[in-house]
DNA sequence: CGGTATCCGCTTCGATACTG
DNA sequence: CAGTATCGAAGCGGATACCG
């Protein structure tokens, strides 16, 4: 069993205010970049297929989180040059990686989100 | 291996804009609201340790962010009729639940974020 | 000690329009 | 098709002050 003290065990300062670990918990567990991050799991995506899979996102966040998720080098961006243009969004290892840690906890959420709201009636 | 199209088999819809599951992933996603659920997985905590132990987080939003999750039934709240009042937060069952499917994806941070911010040069 | 209320800047975000 | 530019609205979040 993991826990926080057991991070910081290995990590001293691990998830405080200046530690990199906190940019990267903001880029990834941002509101879209898991459900971007997701979408791609499944597989390889066209701009427009996220533009329509990840439901609700405007052009300008899906811009803007697809470059951020390729500076961290989460997902890979390959650009054909055709006529029109065609490009392709992939995971990386390491974006695989994060994803397959990801799942399990919206699956989780999958199961228990009715049960929480009626709780909370809202 | 578990997959997003797998959870919507189970649960058409799921992640949406409209859907139950879209309001908790943003409640459990936002971004004090891991850092406080992770560190009541180390026990139980009163308002000022917590207000010490999450790094950076201000009154306001630790109080904001305690009421969603208590909303949620992911922490409980008890407070003893003591002079200075005493308040203690804990984990429900539910919470702790999630924090044990959370903490794996930080653990995985604190692994690999410095070589993703390496990467990104940021 | 354990909060709530108010103010306010600053970022985030969505809509629209435009470009290669 | 695959983006970028711009703009206004909303709300996130911090500082401060105050209450039980």
């Amino acid at each position: 069993m993991v826990s926080l003290a057991e991070i910081r065990a290995e990590r001293p300062g691990a998830f405080t205010h200046a530690c990199p670990t906190r940019t990267v918990l903001d880029h990834v567990m941002s509101r879209w970049g898991v459900l971007v991050l997701c979408t791609l799991g499944e597989g390889t995506r066209r701009w427009s297929e996220l533009r329509r899979e990840v439901d609700g996102i405007s052009e300008k966040m899906l811009g803007q989180t697809l470059r951020i998720l390729v500076a961290d080098g989460l997902v890979e961006r390959e650009s054909l040059p055709t006529v029109p243009p065609h490009v392709d969004y992939r995971l990386t290892p390491r974006g695989r990686e994060l994803v397959d840690h990801m799942l399990p906890l919206l699956a989780w959420i999958g199961d228990n989100a009715d049960a929480m709201l009626v709780a909370s009636r809202g």
